[in-house]
DNA sequence: AAGTGGTCTAGACCACAAG
DNA sequence: TTGTGGTCTAGACCACTTG
């Protein structure tokens, strides 16, 4: 069991926060207490407060008006992505309302792709490990997954301990002990090939959203290459933009 | 002619470092001057430093080491969007290595379609002011954009005035005084229709990117709604993912 | 005029990595 | 041990909108 790190102050008001408006105690559009208000109910200082609701406001989740007071924004429940920070399938199904699940369909060693070495800058044909996974909404197919991982980073881990079911972030930090630091994605539209179109319960050349991601440590080390195939029909990418 | 804010301290600060690294004054990997080296250069407080750098980290341009220093971002030219934040057409294909140019196609008053009524909270049927954009890299047509403005906001304005060559943003702060807040983007895959495909130069029934945006004010209202279609195998979406 | 969020300061201590 | 970035404090003044 990794010993977990207490969150700074600051992030646990975050988290309290956050909780309150998903709650509703702060209903959408509903003004929040004042920073002063904050302060003193969680006896802090004015900067820590700040640092938690300016996290809030960049993902777009409170509107801070100068002069008037900060409100929850109204239009927060409409997104389902937040592309520039953390994020996952299992969490895009969940918000956009849907019942996740994921079924595993395999995971083995075999050979890298040319796409996969130049990612993880590995020579052609080295050893990874991969992991192919279909995420379900409500039961329906909806994204066909998979991830590839450097045989190197494993060590000698038993791939039968590899849990398939975790976000891709908590399992490189479980079984390599190589948190992420960021990631380079890649969104196209494509036609969906044959086995694709098959698994996604698709036409043979339907549109399909395909987001390619290269995951790297701090030391901009390649960690895991993925490759999805999003079927858009059932779940479009919903996002908020913040401006200024 | 409006007048120009003075910026903070930080943001100059932001614009300074920011420079710097495009202009590889810092170069890619290399370390940045710690902060108590910044505070000293620039004579200001380490939480003015900081509020900077810490932009910059979000935005990935920088990672930040604890016990070492920080460092420039080696893969941030790989990367062309800045979805979350602040971003707009020309600068994608800017940063995508082309020389970005805009052909306007037509700029007219016309009655909204039920989707662009729906998104702008009018009847369908209330005039709007329609402007159709063709975006090109080198050249070679790559985006078309369609935004759609309610004829209210607009005022009095002579069509003719109004700037088509404006990104969105600069264009409602300059002619309706109200300045984007945040917007909500749909981003999905789709196949090419007729007149679509023949303005990029696609085959009809191609897959295409298409991205649904609706702007709103700090106050919750719709400003603008825009659709667009991305030729991706011109131009593909590369952004990236903070984590943690 | 009062209250809000926006900005900035000067200082302190802690956690972490290696100059 | 030194120097980094991470966190937090108490206080000040400013810009803005009108609870």
């Amino acid at each position: 069991m990794p010993i977990t790190r207490s969150k700074s102050i600051a992030e646990q008001i975050d988290g309290i926060l956050r909780h309150r408006i998903y709650d509703e105690e702060y209903p959408p559009g509903s003004r929040l207490p004042s920073e002063s208000e904050l302060l003193e109910e969680f006896d802090v200082s004015r900067a820590t407060i700040r640092t938690a609701l300016t996290k809030l406001a960049a993902e777009g989740l409170i509107l801070r008006k100068q002069g008037d007071g900060t409100y929850v924004n109204e239009r927060m429940g409409d997104v389902n992505t937040q592309l520039g920070g953390s994020w996952d399938y299992w969490r895009l199904i969940e918000r956009s309302g849907f019942l996740p699940s994921i079924q595993q369909l395999s995971k083995r060693t075999r050979a890298a792709t040319p796409m996969e070495a130049g990612a993880l800058h590995m020579a052609a044909g080295d050893d990874v490990v991969s992991i192919k996974r279909l995420f379900k909404a409500d039961g329906h197919p909806v994204i066909l997954a998979t991830n590839t991982i450097g045989c190197i980073l494993l060590g000698d881990l038993d791939l039968a301990d590899l849990d398939a079911e975790l976000p891709i972030g908590q399992l490189m930090e479980r079984f390599c002990q190589r948190p992420i630091a960021y990631a380079i994605m890649d969104i196209q539209s494509t036609a969906a090939g044959g086995d694709v179109a098959q698994l996604l319960g698709r036409k043979r050349g339907a549109s399909l959203l395909q987001i390619r991601t290269t995951f790297y440590d701090r030391d901009n080390g390649p960690l895991v290459y993925g490759s999805s195939y999003i079927d858009d029909t059932r779940l479009s990418l919903r996002l908020m933009q913040t401006w200024g």
